[in-house]
DNA sequence: CATGGTTTGTACTCGCTGGTCCGTACAGGC
DNA sequence: GCCTGTACGGACCAGCGAGTACAAACCATG
């Protein structure tokens, strides 16, 4: 066999694909789709453009394949949370924590979600891999929301898809639209205590709309 | 003086360069800024190509004023806000739901933000007009909050920035995102019924953080 | 009705960029 | 050693698209 741990260069398929879906990761973030270059995708990696479209056939092509990889990222995510031994609003709590953590920790993902949309949804529309991935996680906060409904810790009629939305809205906006709220109010979202405390703000948002208690109307 | 009934055609500057303004708008929102073409811009306008140059010089210094032209837009949409006559929570009320509607009426204002950011807000940052605008909203919101706070009604300690990025963020999500959330969970956020029950949900999930009952921890 | 500045139109340039042509090198089967 | 398919590379091309050269109208004056 060759040896592992030094790089045995060239004939490396597998190698070779990777380092380009990597680079192109990369380049469609920074960019967006019209504006990032193959050419430069091609720099950023130690092979060359022709074989770009030997593995990716076109620029199209290889922004899918790029999605594809990013939302597959999320599955990882959601699968290191505890299931259901947890208390609901903990659970709830660590679900919250784990959407905002993933956020802070992707800037890339959010940046190709947006460009994704810019681009109307096109390529999530034609794969059913990554929407079937994506509605998963409805039924897991499903699950937790019909629980504590169960338990009397959450308040009943919640939707978990406006639920959805509600906590990842917040984790998505301030990466998303970190530059512009930071050239705005001069404020760097990046820093950790400000992280740190919309982590806990985040938090605090969901347990609040959920708690039963009918103080605000 | 010409009549103002009838298309007082050529040789009208001011017309002419709020047409390519508008075109502009159109067609950045729709593409963004790299994918955005100037003939296309010139074809939506009854000018040419040549006038858009004339007036603004080049494709990215039109694309800063289109974002000028936008976020002056949010300038009318806050001045139409009961000022401080209301009671807090009233007010509070009145300030999410012009938020949301805001940005629900006008998913163009959304879209260029979100090209904006991509570019890593580099027009925004180089505008203090925008800068200034912008910042103001925090100044209502934070009388608003001192009132309630000292009325009884909110509780202490809350960032008037934080709690703008809380309303902002749901409201500009579900436009922003409402491609991709489209295409994975199959509603269409753009329903009449769907974006009265998010109107809502924004409304009670901000009374319900601001609230000073501290039943959720 | 000259005159000069402003507004508009046409036809062009020219660099860039997605994509391809044609060829080489490598590995394994026989 | 030969042969076939897979992995790779560099030079090239064609069309696109931002920006411009060169005027021609137009309008307000004197």
């Amino acid at each position: 066999m060759p040896d592992d741990q030094a790089p045995r260069r060239s004939r490396d398929p597998e190698h070779t694909r990777r380092a380009i879906l990597d680079a192109a990761i990369a380049e469609f973030a920074e960019k967006g789709f019209a504006a990032a270059r193959v050419d430069d995708i091609a720099a950023r990696t130690s092979t060359t453009k022709r074989m770009i479209y030997y593995y990716f056939q076109s620029k199209e092509r290889l922004f899918a394949a790029v999605l594809e990889e990013i939302y597959g990222g999320m599955r990882d995510a959601e699968r290191a949370l505890a299931p259901d031994v947890l208390p609901p609003a903990e659970a709830m709590r660590r679900l919250v924590e784990a959407t905002f953590d993933h956020h802070a920790a992707h800037p890339e993902f959010v940046r190709l979600v947006s460009v994704e949309n810019i681009l109307e949804a096109k390529n999530v529309a034609a794969s059913p891999a990554i929407r079937g991935r994506n509605a998963a996680v409805i039924g897991t906060l499903s699950a937790v929301l019909a629980r504590g409904e169960r338990e009397g810790v959450f308040r009943p009629g919640i939707d978990p898809l406006d639920l959805h939305m509600l906590i990842s809205g917040f984790c998505f906006y301030r990466v998303s639209n970190r530059h512009t709220l930071g050239a705005i109010f001069g404020r760097d979202l990046r820093e950790a205590e400000v992280a740190a405390a919309h982590r806990r703000m985040a938090v605090e948002m969901v347990l609040r709309y959920l708690a039963p208690v009918s103080s605000a109307k």
